[in-house]
DNA sequence: CATTCCATGGTAAAAATTATCAATAACTTT
DNA sequence: AAAGTTATTGATAATTTTTACCATGGAATG
């Protein structure tokens, strides 16, 4: 299993990044940490919690809100920007933007090279220091489409 | 003035588009849009509601919180996307994309025309339906940029 | 093995948003 | 311009989401 692998690798870095940072590495961190890394869903707090209860049943969510905010600190997930009212988080891995679905919620990453690629324009220098870039795409995802179609077509 | 007169245009738009959706142009509509209008800072709703305290003193919050939602769904409104708690609005007028702050949460505004002009990935058609894409950095502002140099280097 | 210190769980508070419903204000019709 | 119709508002309260508190427990250190 290759995506096995590529795991251990990120549960390797993710020890080291504790440790550096003078964090413990628990099993709730552990547990969380893993769980978003499998996650494709870029789940909220509570959808984690839910998630691990069968793990570890004792977890609060407190402290599924205290390791993720601990963790974005040190810099293992990003907290995402969408205009809903939970937060949703994911691991860092693979550099991406985000489409979200207007209509559902959802959100799917997606890869755009050339624009990571670009130079960003020069009026940026006089507002900050930059961390990151993001595009964000609004619009209406292949299923809610689909689902929008079959009610509005059958006319039969 | 001309900023009156941009907001004059702005205001009878508004009305336009209320009355086309079956929106009855309340006092409290009014009051919040324009307020949006002026303001530069994308507030919340909490923010809004304090800022009209004076004109509007018996506006709910709650209303302003319906009135947000409904201005959004008629596309006169767009809620941030931030990783704050809080929801942040702004009115739409010209495009632009959002630097954030992630020291003080400051969301500032600037212009990238060579983006808008470019080509979407085409992976991009297999996802969704596009409705609007935008960029979203983040770093740290200026100003805090400068209080942090004020508060490392002084050693005299 | 004892000590220290950080992290956790449980509870509860705070913050943010939404629901309910009677009263009110805006548009329509006359 | 007045009355009727209907959407909108305000006040209150409920939900939802997130954070604070603090005693307990467990890991690391010496």
């Amino acid at each position: 299993m290759p995506a096995c692998n590529i795991q251990q690798q990120q549960l390797q870095h993710f020890e080291q990044v504790c440790k550096s940072s003078g964090l413990k590495v628990t099993q709730q961190r552990l547990e969380i940490y893993s769980a978003l890394l499998e996650a494709r869903d870029h789940p909220s707090a509570e959808t984690l919690h839910k998630r691990l209860d069968r793990l570890l049943p004792t977890l609060s969510l407190d402290t599924v809100y205290r390791t993720l905010a601990t963790f974005e600190k040190i810099n293992l997930v990003h907290r995402l920007e969408t205009s809903e009212n939970q937060a949703r988080y994911e691991a860092l891995t693979q550099r991406h933007h985000h489409f979200l679905c207007d209509q559902c919620g959802q959100v799917i990453d997606f890869i755009w090279q050339s624009f990571d690629a670009v130079a960003l324009p020069p009026t940026l220098t006089a507002i900050g220091a930059i961390n990151r870039t993001s595009v964000v795409i609004h619009g209406k995802c292949a299923a809610c489409l689909k689902a929008e179609q079959e009610t509005t077509a059958p006319k039969d």
